[in-house]
DNA sequence: CATCACTATGTCAGTTCTTACATAGATAAG
DNA sequence: CTTATCTATGTAAGAACTGACATAGTGATG
């Protein structure tokens, strides 16, 4: 094909599977905390509908927008959904690391440690955060019990992967946390009252 | 200032505050386990190198190099010792979560669970060899307590936040093939003979 | 002796993505 | 009554990045 269609598009696609969305739906689909992991802004999932509308893997009604244009509900057509499955298992091309807390991190050495704890325990609080969402949401999803084959088991799944994504994070936080705290007082360890 | 620097920028200067550096090493250096968390092609970093120059931030002193051109050794300069240090400490911008296995298990529902089966024993695979490798090094690491101010700790710290998370990544592939398994085989949980 | 991998710099076309701008109705809060 | 937020679409400039091309010496493998 002379096309290809970029990894957004497969994201598009793979929220269209489960429902009929606009684009703006779609935006905001993908930030929610199951399917937080290919974030786009509105103007590129617009720019991306309209490719998968030429290559014939979506299509749309129209209906009276609150703007000035007409609203589009997007729908998967069944090319699109051939092509969705032949890319689900097709593996993943590697993806490039980029972390900007651990490349800050990398260069700690070189900062002040009490800006760095500061730094860390604003990102352990968001972690912790999104690990309380998490685990709220996993405590019901896991009496469901959801069977392969129903859209349940993939927010399942990919539900899991934050939860233990965001205890790695918070658990790496904390230790940060706790290195930077002994460097300031490097006699932690010795824990008699500084005052006996 | 008229022109910012991006996060490349600051993740080159991250490695020439450790050791004066050609583009093609800072290339290489970055690939290195312990620096994997901001990859970059060598046409990007000469094009950041040739800003960070602009920007007074690095120098450089020139060899002879293999091809046509001559090796340029770039080192940073006070000024980009300072923007460094003062970068760190700010806090990281939101990142844009993109992750495409992750993706790719949102719409596993769809798919073939013995093709995704094979896919994430692939994954898991992988996992376990950087695991591997994080945890030779971490043993060498954690004998040497490297202190704080030195660029040793940055080493330590951010080897801690790739052993946590290969590990947490491992953890989810092996529950997913595990679901996946059952899913095949829903009377695994039976478990008796199948030729009694 | 040929071929491959490594070292080393650079350009260029094209893709992907971000940010800002532009429009506009409904609904809720102050 | 004003302001903000949510709904909803789109354009456009520019930043960031990829991947291919181009050049060329050294050293190792076969």
């Amino acid at each position: 094909m002379s096309s290809t269609i970029p990894t957004l598009g497969f994201a598009i696609l793979s929220v269209l599977a489960r429902a009929d969305s606009t684009g703006y739906e779609i935006a905001g689909r993908m930030r929610n905390p199951v399917a937080r992991f290919w974030t786009a802004s509105h103007s590129q999932i617009h720019t991306d509908l309209r490719r998968l509308l030429e290559a014939g893997l979506v299509g749309y009604t129209t209906a009276p927008g609150p703007g000035p244009q007409e609203k589009k509900i997007y729908s998967i057509t069944a090319e699109g959904l051939d092509a969705l499955r032949k890319w689900v298992t097709e593996p993943p091309r590697p993806q490039p690391e980029r972390d900007e807390l651990v490349l800050k991190t990398y260069a700690a050495w070189l900062a002040d440690p009490a800006a760095l704890i500061a730094m860390f325990r604003t990102a352990l609080r968001d972690h912790e955060g999104r690990l309380a969402e998490y685990e709220a949401a996993w405590a019901s999803v896991e009496k469901e019990a959801p069977a392969f084959g129903t859209p349940r088991f993939g927010n399942m799944a990919a539900l899991r992967c934050g939860l233990t994504y965001e205890r790695h994070r918070a658990d790496w936080c904390r230790w940060m946390i706790d290195q930077l705290s002994s460097s300031l007082n490097p006699s932690w360890d010795a824990s008699y009252p500084s005052e006996a």
